[in-house]
DNA sequence: CTGCGTGCAAATGGTTTGCACTACG
DNA sequence: CGTAGTGCAAACCATTTGCACGCAG
């Protein structure tokens, strides 16, 4: 994708853009298994050596907050980040660290219709993911 | 629940009976809305005025790695635990820290059937579980 | 220009660690 | 009794904060 892209992103969501940005947005759309603020700093020190870390974290935060990228949830205490944003799913490796998207359209029809019926008490919906816990298995 | 339950339970797990490990089993069946640390920590000082924060942590972990807790999957820094190992799913609240079980037999059939026709690719299962967002309703 | 964005370094705070002491089995 | 469990205080480390400077709009 290209760094025009990026701005056009940004500039729609009312962030200025600075090469920062467009180099952060740009990192956690080409890191795979979602990445930590760590493993985006890595990636962007190799075109943007001077960049805080403090920076991406704020960064980070920004594009979180306007839906540029989404938090993912992990059972232990360092934020990971996806930047994909409609509705999936995510596979969760037991033995490692990985995490995998998951998109399946006939499944989320399923519980769509479910929850069409079943209402909870309560509470209302505003949306919903499944985390699937497994292992991936080397046939290819 | 009785002290000797939760002593049933430890041993049934290999681990020692202690003290600090029957308060903190206690402490987080008893709290609602799956209680950080902390809030464990304030709870069981009421009766066990010294037992050290190191420890609280220690036991919590050594819990969770024998099933008989489970960790709650916040998209927040702050690690939530839960008293309630059996398959269930939880309702997280958009607007503040609440979480609440959510129980429903009916769906999960509808997936476990769902998931014996459609296998993921390269991935096999162990368990899964639903994470819901949005708002509780006041109405009663 | 004018204020938002950035870099830096120091602070924060939940969690972990090392070690001597304690008590469970 | 011997070893796993505990208490304490210090260490850790991901993340945040405060502030002066810089640059996007």
């Amino acid at each position: 994708m290209k760094t025009e892209e990026y701005s056009n992103r940004l500039t729609e969501k009312g962030l200025k853009v600075t090469p920062q940005r467009i180099a952060i947005l740009e990192a956690v759309n080409t890191l795979n298994n979602h990445p930590t603020a760590e493993n985006v700093i890595d990636y962007i020190r190799k075109n943007h050596p001077n960049v805080a870390i403090a920076t991406v974290y704020k960064i980070l935060e920004a594009l979180v907050s306007c839906g540029l990228i989404k938090r993912v949830k992990t059972d232990r205490d360092i934020m990971r980040y996806d930047a994909v944003t409609n509705n999936h799913h995510h596979l969760y490796c037991i033995d490692s660290d990985r995490i995998e998207d998951y998109y399946d359209e006939d499944l989320d029809g399923l519980i769509v219709s479910y929850f069409k019926k079943r209402k909870i008490t309560n509470f209302k919906i505003e949306d919903w993911k499944l985390s699937i816990n497994g292992k991936f298995v080397s046939g290819k």
